[in-house]
DNA sequence: TGAATCTGCGTACAATGGTACATACTTTAT
DNA sequence: ATAAAGTATGTACCATTGTACGCAGATTCA
């Protein structure tokens, strides 16, 4: 078995960034090979190449952008140990310092809606959300967790479509702290119902 | 000035009433003069006489898709005046009677995307959620209205990604509930920080 | 060295896209 | 009736797309 060595070995990730900036800046529509080329400053062949269709290649950006997340957004709430240290990592990952920029959300948007049409990209998504809630039940229950990531999504939708209007922290605050006492609520008073509901006993 | 009747008078609408049934099954960038065309059953040339250029289609469709939303999940909100009203009816458009479905999900989607890139569409948007905050504060403060109108946001935008799994109603109405409460502890206590805080003196 | 194999790239092609436009049909005003 | 204006459609053009494929270096093993 002989084996050649690429020339550039950095060539096939430089493919992937220039995808997501495409797809960043332009959507996942324009993301064609011809653009991610020019993107990229390589020739066209050379995308096609490593990637031996679209479908793949765009898989692809969408599988480093979530091992690109993952560590940048978990690491904080996972540290979170009292309720108030949740609720204050909640905060920055929504519009703190810990929160994702314009563009991660825009990519994480056009990754939803292209997971609508892609198993593959579903697929990956649902990693990403797994393994969001993972971290959230380290320290809230199943539900008030699920509710936690719907609020912060909804939240970051809000901050994309209203670029120059920053989302009001004592607001965010509030909510959070809210959504985190009934928790802490109905386990003190060992009140099963409503938010423990779908609690699998582990 | 001589005036021509349109032989049928239902065309554009029908062209549009397509236009959202492609773009729902098959995303916006599938939304083609062609596509769209067969969609509804009419010539291509019917679809470009009617609409001069395609961007002008799709905003068009999008404005109908407004309009069609707006009268069915804002009523029932504007009819509660009660607190536990407010949660019930915040409940049913989550997830029961008034919920929209997964395909209206998946339109608001789109149009939410689309408009990150086209300004015409993005206004259409805001005047959708504009709309929905306007229902919400006629029984919320500002800061809680704009809470709820995330979380409702992110749960559904979690249905359409599993569509097989439904949200549990108990969760649900608890954290509405929650959100609910601090606005009326805080009004009951005059404690203006927080969520009341962005509240124009209305 | 030389043949085999892999890396890397430019070109070509069939399909699909938006849009321009010539043509035909309807209605209205005189 | 007839000309003008508006309605409606089929065809054609050019740009762009994904992908197939052939060719050139590079690397490896004998």
């Amino acid at each position: 078995m002989r084996k050649g060595k690429p020339n550039d070995p950095e060539r096939r990730t430089r493919i992937l960034r220039a995808a997501l900036e495409v797809i960043a800046s332009e959507g996942v529509h324009a993301a064609s090979y011809r653009r991610i080329a020019v993107q990229a400053g390589v020739p066209l062949g050379s995308t096609t190449y490593y990637f031996a269709d679209l479908e793949t290649l765009i898989v692809s950006a969408f599988e480093t952008l979530r091992d690109g997340l993952e560590p940048r957004y978990a690491a904080p709430m996972r540290d979170a140990r009292l309720d108030t240290d949740v609720v204050d990592a909640l905060v920055a990952a929504t519009c703190g310092s810990t929160a994702p920029t314009l563009t991660d959300i825009r990519l994480y948007e056009e990754m939803h809606l292209y997971g609508a049409r892609s198993p593959r990209v579903a697929e990956v998504l649902r990693d990403l959300q797994e393994e969001s809630l993972m971290v959230l039940r380290r320290s809230l229950p199943d539900g008030t967790a699920r509710a936690v990531d719907a609020l912060m999504w909804g939240w970051w939708s809000y901050r994309a479509l209203h670029p120059g209007d920053p989302l009001d922290q004592g607001m965010v605050r509030s909510a959070y702290r809210a959504l985190v006492d009934i928790a802490v609520t109905r386990m003190e008073r060992g009140d099963r119902r409503g938010v423990a509901e779908s609690t699998p006993g582990v």
